[in-house]
DNA sequence: TTAATATTGATGTACGTACCTCAGCGCAAT
DNA sequence: ATTGCGCTGAGGTACGTACATCAATATTAA
C-alpha cells in the first residue's frame, strides 16, 4: 500500500542497504546520505511495515518489567497482567519477564540490575525508588543499548525517559470529589484508612482528596489518616476507637490497597450502612461490596492497561517510533453497582 | 516461536497444499484429511502468524460501516470515529468506509444493502432497524461471503452474528445511581430533559434510570421527559415551566445527545448551581461544563472504542478466528470534573 | 475398462523488511 | 605507492503465509 524501503532509497537517490543502515542505526553512513533518506522518508511519507518487519526480525522483542520484590494488592494485579500479556500477547512478537528487586535497599537494587544481561533484553520498564546506584546502573544499561522506561514511578536519568504510571494525586481528588457530592450539604467527617502511611501512593491520594475536599466541601472534616498495617484486629481497633472519638462521621475513605480488612471491620462495627465509603482498586472484595451497597463507589486505575501501556512504549522505543504519550495516560475509572 | 504451516503439515500427515486448502477455506479436500488438519491444529496448538498472513495476502481487509443517514450527535461521533481509525489504522492492513443508508424506510435499506458489491467488502457492520426485507438483504450478503456484524443495534440472522454495542439502560441505571446518591436524602423531583422520545437511546436510558430510582430511591420522583426537539427557544420555553410547575426540582437528567442547548436554557434560567446536573457523552461542551462545575457527572461511553471493538470484531471474523466477545464490551465511564 | 472428476503433493513466486557478505570506491596517513 | 579505513552499492537469504500451476494419483461414473 504505501511507499516501500525500496521507493524510499529511489527517492533518497541511495542503494537499499543505505536505507537499511539508517533505518535500522547501523552506523556507517555519511551525515549526507542520511540527512537525504531522513528527508526522503518525510517527504514520501514513508511508514515501516510492521508485519514485515515482525517477520523478518524473527526474534520477539524482549522486555522486562523491573519490580520490587515486596508490595500490596495493587502491585500483585499487575504482575497478573504481565502474565496475562505473557500468554495472550506472545503473536506480538514481545516476550516479557519480570525481575524481581530489593528496593529498599538501593545498593542491592543497583547491583541487581547491573547483573541485567545486556543480551536478554531489548527494554526494560523500571519500577523502584529513586536513588544515585540505582541511577548509575539504569545509566550503563542504557549506555548500552537496553531502552529505560519509568514504570509506575519516575526515574530520572538523561530527561528522555518515558514514563508510564497512574495519577494517584488525581485519583485522590476524584474520591474527593465524590465523597463531597455524596455527602451532600451534611456536615461532618470523613475518616480516611490506610493500611500505612509510608506509601507514597497513600500520601498523594491523601493530598488529592484534602484539596478538593478544603476547596470545594469546606463543611467536610478530613480526619487524620488511619493506619490499619494490614493487621485486621488492628483495623477494628483503630476504626472502632476513632468513629467513637467522632461521632459525627458520616464518610469513610479507604485509601489502602487492601480494601477486605477495613470493609469486614466496619461490616463488624455495623457502620456500613450509615456512612458513605468510598475505595479504590477494583477487586473482587471491592466488587462484591459495591453490589451488595456496602461500598458506595470505587476508584479503579486499571492495571492491565498500565502493562499494556508500558508494552507499547518500550516496543516504540526499540522500534526508533516516536511515543503517542498522550495516548498513554490511564484512566482513572469510577466505579459504582450499575456500571461494573 | 510457535509452528508454522510446515510444523502442522507434517503433524498433519499432508502437504503444506492441503494445509494451505484447509486454513483458507479453498475446498476440494476430503473430510479425512480435512478433519486431520484440524485435530492436528489443536493438537500442536497452531496459531496462523497474523504478521506473515497479511504481509502475503497484501490485500487490505475492505471493511464497511452501514449507518443511517440521519441521526444525533453520537451518531456523528461514532462517524468521526471511524474516519480517525481509517488514518490511523492503515497501518494494519484495513480499509474502512461507510455507507448510509435511509433506515427510516425498509425497503430502501434492503436495497441499499442488496446493492453492495460482493467483491468490495470483507466484512460490513451493520447499524439498521431490524426487518423482514433488511433480513434477507444481509442473509444474501452473507451467503455470498461478506461477514455480517450487528453495530450498535441487533440484527437476528442465523443466531451467529456478533454485536457490538453499548448498553443505554445501564448507563441509565448508572445515571440514576449518581443522581440518587448526590440527592442524598433530600426529597424533591428529577427533570429528565431529551431532544425527542422517539430515540431508542433515550428511551432505554430512561428505563435503566427509572428503575435504579424506583428501588433504591424512592423518596426522588422522577418527573415525565421533556423533550425540547433540538430547539433552544422551545428547551428553554418548557424548561422553565416545568421547573415552575415542579418547584421541588432539585435534580436534571439530560438524557439527551446533545447536551448544549438544555445546558445553555438552564444557564439562561439560573438553575444550574441549585441543581443536581448528570448529562450523556463526552463533549468539549459537558468537559467545559464539568470543570466550571456547572454538571456534575457525564456518563459517557467511548465512540472510538465502540469502532475499534467492531473493526477487531470483523478482523477476527475474516481471519476465521474466534471472538474474545467478552472483551468487546464497551465500558461506561463515569466522569467527573477530577477525572477528565 | 475407460473416461471423467476429485483429491493430493510438489514447487514456485510474492509480500516488505532484516541482516549478512563482499567488492569497489575515495580519501587520508604512512 | 601502499596501506588502511570509512562509505557505498549490489546481491543474496530468510521469515511464514497466500496463492497459483501442474503433475500425479485416487475415486467415481459411464
Amino acid at each position: 500500500m504505501g511507499p516501500t524501503t525500496k521507493d524510499l532509497a529511489r527517492a533518497a537517490g541511495v542503494s537499499l542497504a543505505t536505507v537499511d543502515r539508517v533505518l535500522n542505526d547501523r552506523g556507517g553512513v555519511s551525515p549526507k546520505k542520511a540527512q537525504a533518506v531522513t528527508a526522503a522518508i518525510e517527504q514520501i511519507g514513508f511508514e515501516r511495515n510492521a508485519a514485515a518487519a515482525a517477520l523478518a526480525r524473527q526474534r520477539s522483542l524482549r522486555l522486562g518489567f523491573v519490580i520490587p520484590k515486596t508490595g500490596g494488592a495493587f502491585l500483585n494485579k499487575v504482575l497478573l497482567s504481565i502474565q496475562e500479556y505473557e500468554t495472550l500477547g506472545r503473536s506480538e512478537m514481545t516476550s516479557l519477564s519480570v525481575i524481581r528487586i530489593d528496593d529498599k535497599d538501593a545498593h542491592k537494587a543497583a547491583r541487581a540490575i547491573s547483573k541485567i544481561d545486556v543480551h536478554d533484553f531489548d527494554a526494560i520498564a523500571v519500577m523502584a525508588t529513586q536513588s544515585p546506584p540505582l541511577r548509575d546502573a539504569l545509566l550503563r544499561l542504557d549506555a548500552r543499548g537496553v531502552h529505560i522506561t519509568s514504570f509506575l514511578t519516575k526515574q530520572e536519568l538523561e530527561g528522555d525517559v518515558d514514563f508510564v504510571g497512574i495519577d494517584n494525586r488525581a485519583a485522590g481528588a476524584t474520591a474527593g470529589r465524590l465523597m463531597g457530592q455524596f455527602l451532600g450539604r451534611q456536615k461532618g467527617a470523613v475518616l480516611p484508612i490506610a493500611e500505612s502511611l509510608q506509601s507514597r501512593d497513600t500520601l498523594e491520594r491523601r493530598l488529592g482528596f484534602d484539596e478538593v475536599i478544603g476547596n470545594k466541601y469546606p463543611h467536610i472534616r478530613p480526619l487524620p489518616t488511619l493506619e490499619t498495617y494490614a493487621d485486621p484486629y488492628r483495623a477494628e481497633k483503630v476504626i472502632s476507637t476513632a468513629l467513637q472519638a467522632h461521632p459525627d462521621t458520616n464518610g469513610i475513605y479507604l485509601l489502602a490497597g487492601e480494601a477486605a480488612g477495613p470493609v469486614a471491620a466496619l461490616r463488624e462495627l455495623n457502620a456500613l450502612r450509615g456512612n458513605i465509603l468510598i475505595a479504590h482498586e477494583r477487586t473482587s472484595v471491592t466488587e462484591d461490596a459495591l453490589r451488595a451497597g456496602e461500598l458506595d463507589a470505587v476508584i479503579s486505575q486499571d492495571p492491565g492497561h498500565l502493562v499494556r501501556s508500558a508494552v507499547r512504549i518500550m516496543r516504540a522505543r526499540c522500534e526508533r517510533r516516536r511515543t503517542l504519550a498522550s495516548q498513554e495516560r490511564i484512566r482513572i475509572e469510577i466505579l459504582v453497582a450499575e456500571n461494573l
